[in-house]
DNA sequence: TGCCTTTAGTAAACCAATTTAGTAAATCGG
DNA sequence: CCGATTTACTAAATTGGTTTACTAAAGGCA
């Protein structure tokens, strides 16, 4: 069963394949009886024209690829990613753009990245320096960047410090002194990977609120954790285990902070009144668990279509080849939300 | 800044682009040294050849098309799909395959399929009958159908039927009758719209159990609503302010079920003491709200790693010219999970 | 030295479209 | 009635690769 194009078209209507084109493309250049005449062969047919073909000639393809850390199954997993997706394809509607999704094939993104026909790339949670990053410049392809540094390249990151910095000072000013802070691992960098930015500004944010309170920073109350609610589960326990006796607890993501929860609870603690509890995001789980998690709010969907306005502005300027322009920098507002899990 | 192609590489190499192609695909057709200088260039020159092309040429682009009956942004919010597309995914990331959803664009299909470079579509909610699915087949695309009806296509559906039949079974032995069915509005059909089989067959398992039972079926007890916690709400509410006053209630999707609860708490009901509530599908949400939701649980995660795999044997199948092989058709099993939302 | 094989590379065809340049035939104005 | 323009259509170039068929030079052997 051979897929008929745009020649068989053409014999069958008796014309060539350029008429075939414009009854598609360029009516007007054809005669209306031709026209009418070549379209009703075509579906007769079920005639579609190739879409590789397409997109080679016209040079673009109308897909934007969002490369993410992690493969995808892993992902959407992460309450985060379901609210960016979706911030990302609104715009996507709106625009008449398809999205697809690119996680690293076995470990490289580099095989993702060159069998992927896309306009242009959203890239989650990588640097401006990181190899695979500089390489599209190199090549001249347009990106944007999500929570990760930048400089050159445009970028959109939220206010990461400010945010833990008052969620920290709030548990503080309420009295509390021995606060289990369970942080992103990518803040603590294995070798082969970078420093994560948004992890160590949130570490940060929390550091500064202690202070300037005059509190101790001790090592051994801030732990790496995967970015899960299950991460979150385990390295409750192994504190406790160690003897660590929290009245409150610091998430640096939404699931870790509910997943210490569970694990709080099924110890006997009452949460907020043996541990007072404040996650970061404000994914939409925040607001399903009872009680409602006390959290840091960013606006992840808003994000996700400030990332893709940028892309669309990227395009734009290279089509009118403004080079000299200073990228976007673009930082969201985060602010603290106040539910059950905090008195 | 233009972007690089494979004659200027071969140009800086001083050999012919056929060249630069052996190196990357058949480099025993090349000396060492040939090879090894070649790829040195393309590096430095930040060269990789450009995917459409590569597509086109291959008949094959390594992407698979996921379509979708709603848009993307509104597909993310249903729990249900999160644990579906990630199915997908991990047979992904096993096949490196990478993955796209498509979504009506501006209301039809057919637009998104003639500018997508897919190798093979993943059909969610579609029947076989429907319009763009049997062009598709007229194309000779391969596809597999989920949650859609079908006979001489391949098909991954689940029991519907017999996962109703136990929920509503279980309410009635319990001694309800008074039981409010939230049904998913697409069993009642638009206009515009077919009647969705997987509405259909659930709201017989409901009506089975009901028959055998010997308790009537009334109408006005069975409410159609949106498959989301917004569309629970509200049909709640309208039942509730039309003066029926449930001791049970059937949800046909966790959504549905969960923001009935909510609806429910509101009004001062306690769920199980005075609301018995069965949803369907045992989303990941399910277990994550207090108290956890009984269920119907299907397959999620399976089905769409299930769907792959067909879709994979239909693209062997017609690498082989095997067209007389029946189409697979898969159903997968359902079975009642009782947890905190029934005594 | 002559013939055959291997090696290393290139020219040209091909994938399936779009687009530019060009060509007949028909129409029009003077 | 003749040159100019319009109409309706086509041939050929282009997009960026891959692949097949071919060629020239080098090496092996009698």
């Amino acid at each position: 069963m051979k897929r008929i194009n745009i020649a068989d078209v053409a014999q069958k209507a008796g014309v060539s394949p350029t008429a075939v084109s414009f009854a598609f493309n360029k009516p007007e250049q054809l005669s209306r009886e031709t026209v009418s005449r070549i379209r009703m062969i075509a579906v007769e047919m079920g005639y579609m024209p190739n879409p590789m073909a397409r997109a080679l000639i016209a040079q673009r393809s109308g897909i934007i690829g969002v490369l993410l850390p992690q493969p995808l199954s892993t992902v959407l997993a992460n309450p985060y990613f379901h609210t960016f997706l979706q911030g990302i394809s609104s715009m996507c509607d709106e625009q008449a753009l398809s999205l697809m999704t690119l996680s690293p094939m076995n470990g490289s993104l580099d095989q993702a990245i060159a069998r992927s026909p896309v306009d242009g790339y959203i890239i989650v949670g990588y640097n401006e320096a990181h190899h695979e990053v500089s390489l599209l410049r190199k090549r001249g392809i347009q990106y944007v960047l999500v929570d990760g540094d930048a400089t050159r390249a445009p970028s959109v990151n939220i206010d990461d410090e400010s945010g833990a910095y008052e969620a920290a000072k709030y548990l503080i000013q309420k009295g509390h002194r021995d606060i289990l802070i369970l942080m992103l691992d990518t803040a603590f960098g294995h070798a082969d990977e970078q420093v994560h930015g948004v992890a160590m500004r949130r570490m940060h944010g929390y550091r500064r609120a202690y202070d300037e309170a005059g509190v101790a920073w001790r090592h051994e109350w801030v732990r790496p954790s995967v970015s899960s609610m299950l991460g979150g589960e385990q390295n409750f326990d192994a504190a406790y285990e160690q003897g660590l006796r929290p009245t409150a607890l610091l998430g640096a993501a939404d699931a870790i902070a509910i997943g210490a929860i569970q694990a709080a609870i099924r110890r006997g603690l009452r949460v907020p009144q043996d541990l007072e509890v404040i996650g970061y995001d404000d994914s939409l789980l925040a607001n399903l668990i009872q009680p409602r998690l006390s959290t840091v709010h960013q606006p992840i969907f808003e994000k996700g279509r400030v990332a893709l306005e940028l892309l669309i502005g990227e395009w734009e300027a290279a089509a009118e080849r403004i080079t000299d322009v200073r990228a976007k920098q673009v930082r969201l507002p985060t602010h603290l939300v106040l539910r059950g899990t905090t008195t």
